[in-house]
Formats: structure tokens, sequence, C-alpha cells
DNA sequence: CTCGGTGCAAAGCTTTTGCATCCGC
DNA sequence: GCGGATGCAAAAGCTTTGCACCGAG
């Protein structure tokens, strides 16, 4: 699979972001953390932790659950991966450089995630924030919800159906 | 702790609307449940599993962990008990019946989950739910948030100021 | 060279499961 | 009495921790 020359520019920005990180840290700059940057940003799909941790496997680049673990909490902390919590106990991330605000909506049917932007989401942390006297540093909306009547035999189907809505959503 | 009159009605309701689902869903009605039903809904704040039954021990009502879930799951499904998931890996419930739909706001200083009302989160469910072609069911916006600095000295004095504003919140 | 990071395995926690017993219907 | 619910304990997942070794600074 060939990367497009967006992908690489992307990871080399990420890779910026994230030394910077570390030095203003005092934290070491260990191949592992990098080559788990890096395979974060070959995907741009969720994941969660032993999914990433087989794909490192596949890659033949081996590292333990704990760098993993270890890792992705210096990502978050950097704030270039998003951590998410779907209502299972397994935490879910996905990337967080270059990508606009969004929130989920999750299929309760086949747990299908997929992607939504509205800027009332936004207005409601803002006016949170000041009404409560808090700085809002992060937030999560999750819909969950059930495919229409209409669309309910086949709801993979239907989730096809929805990217076509999302990619608009998303890039618009 | 006398409970007031007010309590006492609540509880006789969502014993009923309890009654009603088990019946519909071909249920048994056990002392166990009710007993877990009863204990939720004589204190209004949020709890987690081990909590939960730890309370029904200090009242001298045994039940086994494997019980407390397997009611929750009942519970949440009839809609009187609402399951939350604030970022850590441990479940959050808390009472459903009588309490306006709300969200929480989660102080990332002191773990301390406010509640609160805006009328377009709502609106937002109701936008996506047609543009995705989905029935959304339920949702979850938390906002992580932190105190502003003039308040940071005494996060729980915060805290208690901002009781004010949820409850003028919760009741307007 | 030093000290923090990694790898491995063990331990911790929450949640689920299997099975014998119990009890609502 | 039957079949589902409970209780207990064991097991299963995900995550954290302890310790020896390695390697970045």
């Amino acid at each position: 699979m060939k990367q497009d020359s967006r992908v690489v520019k992307v990871k080399e920005e990420v890779r910026e972001i994230f030394t910077a990180y570390l030095e203003k840290n005092k934290q070491r700059k260990t191949p592992e953390r990098y080559a788990i940057l890096d395979e974060i940003y070959s995907h741009k799909d969720h994941f969660d932790v032993d999914a990433l941790y087989i794909k490192m496997k596949n890659r033949n680049y081996h590292v333990s659950r704990a760098t993993v673990y270890n890792t992705l909490d210096l990502l978050v902390d950097s704030g270039l991966v998003k951590k998410h919590q779907f209502g299972e106990n397994t935490s879910h991330f996905e990337q967080a450089y270059g990508y606009k605000q969004h929130d989920h909506l999750i299929c309760v049917k086949c747990k299908k995630v997929l992607e939504f932007c509205d800027p009332r989401v936004q207005q409601i942390s803002t006016t949170m924030g000041q009404l409560l006297h808090f700085s809002v540093t992060h937030h999560s909306l999750h819909l969950y919800a059930q495919p229409h009547a209409d669309d309910a035999g086949n709801c993979h189907n239907c989730g096809n159906n929805l990217e076509q809505y999302l990619t608009e959503q998303h890039n618009g």
C-alpha cells in the first residue's frame, strides 16, 4: 500500500509536534514512541489498544503492551491522539491532528461508529463553561442510534450509505 | 434518615414501572430486584457497581455482585436507571425517573460531576438523526473542564458554588 | 555513566460465566 | 414441580505495576 504524499506530510508534522512535546516535558525520544505514532497515522480509523499492539506486531516492530499504553498516554496528553469510551469498557482512540472537531454516532445494532460535525456542540461548551465558571478543555458527544425502519433490514448497508452524508458533513 | 413523602411517592412509582417492565418481559419479580431498585432511589447521587453492592451490604440486605449487575441491566433497559462512562473504566449509574434530561460536566481536577441542561443538545440529536437516517435512542454529552484561575485554589469549594448554578439550571 | 524507558510477567480491577441451589410462578 | 434467578467462585478482559535490563542523553 503506497503512502500518498499527504500522509507522508502529516506524519512529518505530527512527528515534529511530538518531538517538541517530548522535549518540553523532558521525556526521551525513543524509537518505540515514534514507531507507534507512525503506525497510528498510517490508518485513519479508530482503534483500541490491542488492535494497535497487533498492528505493530504485523509490522514486525515489536513493542510491549506496557509501552503501547505508556505511549498512548503521552500522545493523548500531547493532543495528537483522542481517547474515547463508546460505552464498552475498552478505550478507543483516533488521530487528532488535522481533523476538524467532530463527534460520534454509534449504531447500536452493528456498533459502527460514524462521525459528524455540528457547531452547536462548541456553542454549548462555551455557554456552560461561562455559566459554571469552568474552562472546558474537551468534550465528548455520543449519539446512540438505530437505523430507521426502512433501512433496518441491512444495517451495514445503511452504514455505507451514511458514509456519504458523513463525508460531506466531515469535509463541509 | 427520614424519608420525606416525595421520595416515598417516587419509590412507589418506579416500583410500579419496574413491575410492568418485568411482567411485559416475562421476568421474575424477585425481592432482590426490588431491594436494589429501592436502594438506588434512596440516594440521588451517582454511583458505581461496587458502591451499590456495599450500600446493599450496609443495609443488611445481601445480594451478590452478579445480581447487582443483572438487575442494573434490567433497570437500564427499563429506562429507570441511566448508565454513564466518565472516562474511567468503571461504569457509573444514576436515577433516570423524574429527572429532566441533563448532561454532565466533569471537573478534571477533583473528578466531581455536575449536571446541566441545554436544549440545544436535543436539537443536535434530532438534526443528526434526520440527516443520517437514524433514530437516536439516547446520547451522552460530557464536558471535561477545570475551574477558572480565580477558583483554582479550591476546587471543591468552586464545586460547591457551582451547585447553585446547577440547581437553578436543573430546576429551571 | 545515569536514569528513565522498555519488556515481560504478575497482579489488580471490573465484569462475565458456570454451576449448584433456591424460589417465583 | 419447572425453569429462571441467585450466590459463589472461578475465569476472562483490560490496564497497571514491579523489576531487571537496555539505551537515550
